[in-house]
DNA sequence: GAGGAAATGAAAATTGTTGGCAAAAGTAAA
DNA sequence: TTTACTTTTGCCAACAATTTTCATTTCCTC
C-alpha cells in the first residue's frame, strides 16, 4: 500500500509552488528547501510514481532534456524560444484534431512544441 | 574549416537509405556497412554537425529516446501507437499555425506528436 | 607532394537514471 | 501507545547515454 512521506509531500509542494515544467535538478533544489535530505534517488522515484499517478507528465525539451509538470492545468502547449532558451506554456489549442490523422487513427492527446522566438527577445 | 569525410558523407547516405527516424545506435549499425571502422563518437559528433545545418532533427519517442530524421521531407507530423509502440509518420498539417500561440510569439516551427491508437491495433 | 588544421578512433570521463541494501519512517492492529 | 510489518529513504554502486581527451590519421590548400 502506498504510505504519504514527507518528501513525496515536499515534491508535491514544489510542483504547486512553481507553475512551470521543471528539471529533475531543479526538483531536488527546490525539494531540499522543503526537506533537507532528500536525495536524488527519491526524487526520480516519486516522479515516476506521481506519472504513473497520473498526477505529473513529462515532457521532452530539445535541449534540457526532460521535464516534469502537473496534469490537468487545462490543454496547453510549449513554446520554445530559441534566443532566451526559455520554455513558455501557451494555452489553447490550435490543432484541428479531427483532421490531425489520416481514418483509422485513434487520436487520443497530442502534444505541440513551437519555436520560435518570443515577445522579449522579438522586442 | 568544415571538410568532407567519408564517415559523414556514409552517414548522410544511410539517412538517404532508410527513410525514416533513426536512432543512434541504428546509425552506427548501418553506417558500418559502409564505413567499417566507424566509430560511436564519431556517429554523435556527425549528428550534431548536421543538426546544426539544418540538415537533421531530432525527435523524442516517448520510449526509444531520442531519434533523427532528415529536414526537408515535406511538413509531417508523429503518431505514436500506445499498443503496439510503433511511431507513424503523418503528412500534412492540422494546426492553425497563425492562432498557435499570442500576439508577440514568433512561431518560426512546430512539431506536433499524436498519441493514439493506429489502424492495425484499433482493427 | 608537404604542411597544417580538422576529423577520427579508442578510451576515459561526464551526465542522467536506475537498482541493491541496510536503516528509517509510515500504517495498521494490538 | 507500542508493536510488528512493510514501504521508503539515503547512500552508493551500477548502468546507459553522451561528451571529451588526445594521439593519430585524413583532408585540403599551396
Amino acid at each position: 500500500m502506498r504510505r504519504n512521506t514527507t518528501q513525496r509531500t515536499a515534491i508535491e509542494q514544489v510542483f504547486s509552488q512553481h507553475e512551470r515544467p521543471l528539471g529533475v535538478d531543479e526538483v531536488l533544489t527546490y525539494g531540499r528547501k522543503l526537506v533537507e535530505s532528500l536525495n536524488q534517488a527519491t526524487v526520480y522515484r516519486n516522479l515516476k510514481i506521481l506519472i504513473d499517478d497520473g498526477w505529473l507528465k513529462r515532457i521532452f525539451h530539445p535541449s534540457l532534456g526532460a521535464l516534469y509538470e502537473r496534469t490537468g492545468k487545462g490543454h496547453h502547449h510549449h513554446f520554445y524560444c530559441h534566443e532566451c532558451h526559455r520554455v513558455f506554456e501557451i494555452p489553447g489549442c490550435a490543432l484541428r484534431e479531427d483532421e490531425a490523422a489520416p481514418d483509422g487513427f485513434v487520436v487520443e492527446d497530442h502534444e505541440i512544441f513551437l519555436f520560435g522566438v518570443c515577445p522579449s527577445c522579438a522586442g
